[in-house]
DNA sequence: AGCACA
């Protein structure tokens, strides 16, 4: 004890321990990869593995100093270096002397799992996004969350341990796949032992806890917001608030997706205020504003999960944004105030609208050249929204080879074809149509 | 690629 605490955290070269500290494993390396590693030396009596920050690291344990000398010894002068799964991995004397209990609580299987969402915006993973990751392993029962000292966890409920087993061979070290994440949120990693728990206490549906077995469940007061709205669905559906404000990323970008495109998109479901577009994540993302929620939320189920062009290109993912009032310091290609009449332009030069900066820009797509043609669409609009003219013709033939053989062609491409009341013809005819071929970029990046 | 956990 004494002994351990007077150290140093770790020295190059360690004094002589039956414990072996290893790195550089591969991430989920198993207990029993750890004991055939060592096997051949002596007696493995314990092993620990995903240890450290990034659990690529473990302890073994022999049931002899002499045994641990001797593989250490063994690789020090090998040529060839230890390996599990084929991947270098580096041993030394650990500075403890005994691997402290391995098996403990959280190691005995059971259908509850307890996992720790690690990552600087861990806690603005929503329980519905839990619930889809951990739904594809089996019903999910349960789900409750809660902050500890350890951060954001949750205890997730499956029927039986085998389920509950494949959820966190599956998952555990692995990060929530982006786009099931609100804008701006960084990784987040799932970190996932077994609780001791069998059956969870959920008392009401909120946005801290659920039952899936049970959607007669009263809704906590907290699930309701300040306008009497259901911010939480029975089903597990929709935790995130409503907004005014969208957030679209756009997946599949083989084309541009230009400002006035995505004015133009969710134009057609009442006012656009404001756009702002951004890099994320090697993505394009966009913030949509409109004066209220409603017609954001009717845009954003029209819209989402459909493509901006035919052939899956440029689909959509909306998210509600948490900004209710974007704040646009400049009119330019990237971001725009529709409501402030000649608003400058940072680009003094004036386009067909009057207010499309046409120099400066990327590569970008043609959108059919002069076709791309004003359409007075919004009358209550401050100015006139752009739209496309009827008579663009559709450029499937004028694609790419690579394009006809991409795989991803689902089945309703774009069209919100259900926008009420809104509808404008140039939309009806279809979404814009890419009228020449993608930019150089294009090519050769999606395969 | 550098030491866990209750």
């Amino acid at each position: 004890m004494a002994s351990v605490s007077s150290q140093p955290q770790f020295r190059y070269t360690q004094p002589p321990s039956k414990v072996l500290h290893l790195r550089n494993l591969p991430w989920e390396c198993t207990e029993e990869e750890l004991i055939e590693l060592g096997k051949p030396f002596g007696k493995v009596v314990n092993t620990k593995c995903n240890v450290g920050a990034n659990r690529n690291q473990a302890f073994i344990e022999f049931a002899d100093l002499n045994q641990a000398i001797a593989m250490i010894s063994y690789y020090a002068s090998s040529s060839e270096p230890a390996q599990v799964r084929g991947k270098t991995v580096y041993l030394q004397y650990s500075n403890r002397q005994e691997i402290v209990n391995n098996k403990t609580t959280a190691d005995v299987a059971g259908n509850v799992l307890l996992v720790t969402i690690e990552g600087e915006d861990a806690r603005l993973v929503s329980i519905d996004v839990l619930h889809l990751v951990f739904s594809a392993f089996g019903f999910v029962h349960k789900i409750t969350t809660f902050e500890k000292t350890a951060g954001f966890q949750a205890l997730v409920q499956f029927s039986d341990t085998e389920t509950a087993s494949s959820a966190k061979n599956a998952l555990d070290g692995r990060s929530i796949p982006r786009y099931l994440l609100p804008e701006h949120v960084g990784p987040c990693t799932l970190r996932i032992t077994y609780s001791a728990h069998t059956d969870l206490s959920v008392k009401f549906q909120s946005h801290r806890s659920r039952d899936y077995t049970n959607p007669y469940l009263p809704v906590a007061p907290s699930a309701i917001d300040g306008n009497g709205q259901l911010t939480v669905g029975l089903d597990g559906k929709k935790l995130e608030p409503e907004s005014n404000v969208l957030l679209a990323s756009i997946e599949n970008m083989q084309y541009a997706v230009t400002l006035d495109v995505l004015h133009m998109v969710f134009s057609a479901f009442g006012p656009v205020q404001k756009i702002a577009m951004f890099d994320k994540n090697g993505g394009v993302q966009a913030l949509i504003q409109y004066p209220d929620v409603q017609t954001a939320v009717v845009a954003k189920e029209a819209l989402e999960g459909h493509c901006i062009y035919d052939g899956g290109f440029c689909k959509l993912h909306i998210s509600y944004s948490r900004h209710t009032d974007l704040s646009i310091k400049v009119n330019n290609d990237r971001s725009r105030d529709y409501t402030i009449p000649n608003n400058p332009v940072v680009n003094s030069q004036p386009s067909i609208l009057g207010q499309q900066p046409v120099s400066g820009m990327g590569p970008t797509v043609q959108y059919n050249g002069a076709t791309f043609t004003p359409t007075p669409e919004q009358p209550a609009m401050p100015q006139p929204s752009a739209g496309w003219g009827p008579g663009v013709p559709p450029m499937h033939q004028s694609m790419p080879m690579q394009m006809h053989s991409n795989p991803y062609m689902p089945p309703g491409t774009m069209l919100p074809q259900v926008a009420p009341g809104m509808m404008q013809s140039s939309i009806q005819s279809g979404m814009p149509q890419p009228s020449m071929l993608p930019p150089p970029y294009g090519s050769g990046q999606m395969r």
